[in-house]
DNA sequence: ACTATAACTTAACAGCGTTAAGGCTTATTG
DNA sequence: CAATAAGCCTTAACGCTGTTAAGTTATAGT
């Protein structure tokens, strides 16, 4: 039936427009001011019809996440596909790590303060598609290479890429969320951390 | 007059009673389920006595958090005293950080969760005195006296103590709240951060 | 024309942090 | 001793929050 698939369509187009809507609150207002009442608000309905596109606002909140978490994607993907150079690929992506979060503090902020287990169990979040576990996986690739390549230390691939992954991502919080601490300068901390982690990971 | 100091004693007493209570209620049921409504009712009095006591809830974290710091501090100074070898008391000091994140992961989440800023400016939170900067300071000192023992590069001593501090702390808060995640060993990833780090800043 | 369905809203529940106002008990003063 | 002040605590309320149950309204299918 065509106008069924009308129907369908016009709701997934709506979902995204609510999506959308609920991108443009956190960024313009931050991730502390928002909430499903305001979204309502500012996309003209009542606050149950969100309800109608999304379970709550958890599962908003993760398909944010998964916007933000496709952005990294891309991103690492191309990265590897334009610099063939391993390590300096490696290195990229984690500095790319932390100049995104500095770039959309909200993004990063929703992909960190939604409450844990949206994702489900572990086995459910490594069976079910999703493009967090696909970031993981192109991250992990490029460490893959790496150790291929000679030019890091063979040793367990997953140890070693949650390492380099996490690393970063706490000069990235502790300074998102300790703003009243003095501390350095962004990019000194940010290429110290990552060329200091890579150094002591060489062959 | 005694009368009156009687009372002010009391009423140190009384907050200090609150924040046990507080942090009880915090191990006991977590973080997200924690509101002073609850603490109320867990210490039996009307939730605005607690305002008599604290300015609100973000003071009462505060609080919480000035404990966890000077446990830190503690420990921190411990290790300080009791390991001549620098290298190795900077290494032990890391790996303190990390086991006491997952042994105490509701404190760990008050210390991080707390909303941003609570500390006041930079310059307030370098001024007052409080234990999350003393226990940087220590932390630092250990930095110093490895970059001074020839043990480490010499480099900007604030920076790679903010990088030092600040990466363990992303793989704790990403096994804290991503629990759905598969992570490798706590221990193995522990180590093998702390050790790959410091071997990276090595002369 | 009648019915079923889809889209949306209103009203409400239960919770939150916080504040203003008042009560009650104890201490201080005229 | 009676009147007043101070300290401690509570009740009631405001304005939020996420979420659900029930009801309305309009449109499509028979």
């Amino acid at each position: 039936m065509g106008a069924k698939e009308k129907r369908v369509k016009n709701k997934e187009e709506f979902r995204r427009e609510i999506l959308n809507s609920a991108r443009e609150l956190f960024i313009d207002d931050g991730y502390e001011k928002f909430s499903m009442r305001r979204l309502a608000e500012k996309i003209d309905y009542s606050p149950t019809t969100i309800y109608l596109y999304f379970k709550g606002k958890d599962d908003l909140l993760l398909a944010i996440c998964e916007e933000v978490a496709e952005q990294f994607l891309t991103r690492m993907s191309h990265i590897r596909s334009v610099q063939s150079n391993p390590y300096e690929a490696l290195r990229q992506a984690m500095l790319y790590l932390v100049e995104f979060a500095f770039d959309n503090p909200n993004h990063y902020k929703i992909f960190f303060l939604t409450r844990p287990n949206v994702y489900g169990t572990q086995e459910e979040f490594m069976k079910r598609e999703s493009m967090a576990r696909n970031s993981y996986f192109e991250f992990r690739k490029v460490v893959q290479v790496c150790i291929g390549a000679g030019k890091l230390r063979p040793m367990d691939i997953d140890v070693l890429t949650q390492v380099l992954a996490t690393a970063p991502h706490g000069l990235i919080t502790m300074m998102l969320y300790r703003s009243s601490f003095p501390w350095a300068d962004r990019r000194v901390l940010a290429t110290t951390l990552v060329d200091g982690l890579l150094r002591g990971f060489r062959k």
